[in-house]
DNA sequence: TACCAGGTCTGAC
DNA sequence: GTCAGACATGGT
């Protein structure tokens, strides 16, 4: 049985939440997009005023859930519009209909250590071996997909198993992780508070500042944090005149300004840049 | 072809 | 503590 959830699509916009950066599993199909999260899929379009979720009966909390939907955005957004920068303003009204996902934090903490030094269309890709290699076939309104695979699925594989998936040197960072993504290490870790969480992630050979900032943000909601890329180092140089060079040093100006909606903002913020770029090559 | 991508680790200073 | 160089691989 399908059920639909409908939700004003003003500030949920299927394109900009799922172009934005956050998420690597998600494809179009017919008249919008197949998203998937650990091992459910959905799919969502515009329809109408609305945004519809269509998903399996019994998944409607979850996906409620996953897409943010309790939370009022208008005010995030009237917050970004009254910041005084005329960089961050237009940003939002691109991507007005930016949300941040409520994700699985594994698939959060193994798909962000894939993302170092690596681009977007890749990381999808990779992810996507490693879901067809180690996930279960599912099939959700005719479409195939792959779940992500359960921790134990990681326990016994080698480095080299990773490497042939395109993990490139990555591998090794995953063949170190294999223990302490289980169930009990992922609990203990939604226990702590967002500056524990970060010093408790950078233990991981593998992760940094970055990586362990988008797990923080984009695994457990911690909105505090301002991850730095290649991107965003950009929009500070080129948009906001900044001239620090030490990107730890430009995560905490960003935090500084913004606080609490750092994390938002910044979503609006990569997903504006990047889209510029994109059509400016065009 | 070279440079780049949602960076991090290592060893030298 | 800071910094250059290495690191796999495919997109552009």
């Amino acid at each position: 049985m399908i059920k639909e959830i409908l939700y004003d699509r003003e500030y949920f916009s299927p394109l900009d939440t799922l172009e934005c950066g956050q998420i690597f599993r998600f494809r179009k199909v017919e008249n919008g997009f197949l998203v998937m999260s650990d091992d459910r899929a959905c799919v969502i379009a515009e329809n109408g005023e609305n945004t519809a979720i269509l998903c399996n009966e019994g998944d409607e909390e979850y996906f409620y859930d996953f897409f943010d939907l309790k939370r009022d955005y208008s005010k995030i957004y009237e917050k970004a519009l009254r910041s005084g920068n005329e960089f961050l303003e237009e940003a939002a009204r691109v991507g007005k209909g930016v949300r941040i996902l409520n994700q699985n934090k594994r698939e959060m903490m193994i798909s962000f250590l894939i993302s170092q030094n690596n681009n977007i269309p890749r990381i999808k890709k990779i992810i996507e071996n490693l879901c067809n290699a180690l996930g279960e076939k599912r099939n959700f309104m005719g479409y195939e997909y792959y779940t992500f695979p359960k921790a134990v699925s990681f326990f016994d594989k080698t480095p080299d198993f990773y490497k042939g998936l395109g993990l490139g040197y990555r591998s090794d960072y995953i063949g170190n992780l294999k223990d302490i993504a289980s169930d009990d290490y992922m609990n203990m870790l939604s226990d702590l508070s967002g500056e524990k969480l970060k010093s408790e992630l950078l233990k991981i050979k593998g992760i940094g500042e970055k990586v362990a900032d988008c797990i923080c943000l984009f695994g457990f909601h911690k909105t505090d944090s301002f991850p730095v890329d290649t991107w965003i180092e950009k929009i500070y140089r080129e948009d906001f005149k900044g001239e620090l060079k030490n990107r730890k040093a430009i995560t905490e100006y960003f935090v500084n300004l913004f606080g609490e909606n750092s994390g938002y903002f910044q979503q609006y913020l990569f997903y504006y840049k990047r889209s510029f770029e994109k059509l400016a090559k065009k």
